[in-house]
DNA sequence: GTGAAAGCGCTAACAA
DNA sequence: TTGTTAGCGCTTTCAC
């Protein structure tokens, strides 16, 4: 119990029923003052007097007031409230909290919110004009629209802010923060060639998001650049289900086998590494293995996991910095904002397994291991 | 584009500028109308003339009206907003979306929610008061608190209906939700005996969750009662990494090495089984294992690990319906609810490999396997 | 069947 | 330095 319940607290503090809320104006009768007064206190705003001052906050305190939050919204003409849907996974629409990616972002999203004072509610992927038209969003992050998306139409048709990817650069009241998806594909399979590896197998879900589409045309561009063999599998769905079997196809389907697999979904790094086995490669001595992941248990495994992390952390971070510099500071010209990748590199993508610690981090400058 | 922006949108569709919304009183104006008819209209109340009512809601279509919802709610006098905090995890806030349990309970939770009519805002776990002072929450879901949470004083102390588990029975103004943790061990620890099993051992995060103290405890009583020795060992923290060093422990660390062993912890089932083989124990041949979680993964490995579902869904689903039968209906007299858990038996729990399928399942009245 | 007016709780012009 | 008053946008008696 704290001080609020203590005596002099609210008016009949034993009493069963409701017991209406302490308001404003109870306070200001309290203290003999007005309600302009007492606002102004507590809100540390107008000229008073530092007793007086002091003498309306003690009044409020101790008749344990708290601030009507929706009078205050409705007086300052926002709700400081602000959506956060994802366009994937739309038909099972709770799904993409079960991705670590996703996961990450959202966690990470109503962190930056609340640290500037939004707070995030959380709608179902694909949702519909009905399930936010009730509420009083000031805005909407709007994770992984897929192509043409119907959440980011109807909210610019709403005339409600959209925060997003770099997909809807261009649309009224949209802005964007977007990864670096080609930068991250060259990246890593620059890591694979420079470990030697000839034939690298890519497998990403056959998704329109605006991610996976430049994932798979980054890939493209790159095998052509390398002249090797453009070895891809599209995996039906993301989820562990088909994208093992998506990972199964590309290591046993060619005439050759890939000598190096990256797998651009989110899949379970142990499972990953289980259906290599199962197919009997060594990782990584028969097949160097790196996966686009935030799960933790890429560290667990023996191997441990190569990964390719798409900074949730740093994304929302940018987002939020963006959407309050829009709402707050009316910011209007803005090109989005472009977060980097990082690549963990791991025992599972080095061919010399005596070098496996320091040597290994130094193949990418911005390479890191987590402290664990 | 919908038809909102279409001809006939708000004014002066293509200005730069900000364009104010469009209020009640304009859809009034322009349909010759007064507020009150115009509302009416809209919220299906009050005796209009059907042409009245066909007016001023086409009138309003056009215009691309959409009500303000903090206004609305200042005069509901409550803004249809809940908190969903979790108790555990405290010194990573964010950490909590990462384990699939709690993934699902806050999908779950968000959509009961929302099909109730109300938004969900996610707090972080163990958040202080100065996060959530200034939101408009009619009530808040705390997920697991742990004992003495603050967060569940602070909100009682400021008289905001707290929904909890059984731990806040008798605190005024708090009502529960809670899984059977008690059968959930039981059941568990039956299925291993029925298998054959004499040593089985019990690994559960050090947590002062009620969850995690009724586990133990039910733990303690079934070997007392059973006669059998009582083989536990706490791991540090809930997270992969304290668990699976935990789970090494148990299987190591004994004179006698364990036959049976059930994981009451967040890990991925992958490593559990990978840190099991890595000790030599074949699964199940000489480890029947089973694991607390909702992790899919569980269905993919080879072995498929037995799971105890603590059914996230169906307790958001019930916490929510008791969360509204209270705030609007009044409801004050309430035992709280108990859910029961399922076991869902696999490979790796059932001795004889030959009859893994029917007769396995049978084991159990309420087990099945989900429909992947 | 329809409209005028009060009021939800708060903040900010403007007066005193 | 403090108080009076208007008004944010909506719903809802209560007259007409």
């Amino acid at each position: 119990m704290t001080e609020a319940s203590g005596p002099g607290g609210p008016p009949s503090p034993q009493a069963g029923r409701p017991a209406p809320r302490v308001r404003l104006v109870d306070v200001a009768r309290e203290a003999g003052l007005s309600k302009t007064t007492v606002s102004a206190a507590l809100n540390d705003t107008g000229r008073l007097s530092p007793e007086v001052r002091e003498r309306a906050r003690e009044t409020a305190r101790r008749m344990g007031y708290r601030p009507n939050a929706t009078a205050r919204h409705l007086r300052a003409g926002r709700a400081r409230l602000i959506g956060y849907v994802v366009g994937e996974l739309a038909d099972a629409p709770w799904t993409f909290l079960e991705s670590p990616y996703f996961a990450r972002l959202t966690g990470a999203t109503a962190a930056s919110a609340l640290g500037r004072g939004y707070a995030m509610v959380l709608l179902p992927a694909g949702s519909l004009q009905s399930e936010w038209a009730a509420l009083p969003l000031d805005a909407v992050v709007v994770a992984d629209p897929v192509a043409d998306d119907r959440i980011v139409e109807d909210l610019v048709a709403a005339r409600i802010p959209v925060f997003s990817d770099r997909s809807v650069e261009g649309l009224p009241e949209a802005h964007w923060v977007d990864v670096d998806a080609t930068a991250a594909v060259h990246r890593t399979l620059d890591h694979f060639a420079a470990q030697g590896a000839r034939r690298p197998a890519l497998v990403v879900p056959d998704s329109t998001t605006r991610f996976h589409r430049e994932v798979f045309a980054a890939h493209h561009d790159w095998c052509a650049a390398h002249g090797l063999p453009e070895l891809s599998v599209r995996a039906a769905e993301p989820g562990n289900g088909p994208v093992v079997r998506a990972v199964e196809t590309a290591l046993t389907a060619g005439p050759e086998r890939p000598d190096a697999l990256f797998v651009v979904a989110e899949a379970s790094p142990p499972l990953l590494l289980e259906a290599a086995r199962r197919h009997g490669y060594d990782v990584p001595g028969d097949l160097l293995l790196a996966c686009v992941s935030e799960d933790e248990t890429a560290l667990h495994t023996q191997p441990p996991v190569t990964t390719l992390s798409l900074r949730p952390d740093a994304v929302a971070e940018a987002g939020i910095e963006l959407l309050v510099a829009v709402l707050e500071h009316g910011q209007r010209e803005t090109g989005g904002v472009l977060v980097p990748v990082r690549l963990d590199v791991r025992a599972s993508s080095v061919r010399n397994p005596g070098t496996s610690g320091a040597a290994a981090r130094s193949q990418s400058p911005n390479t890191s291991a987590p402290p664990t």
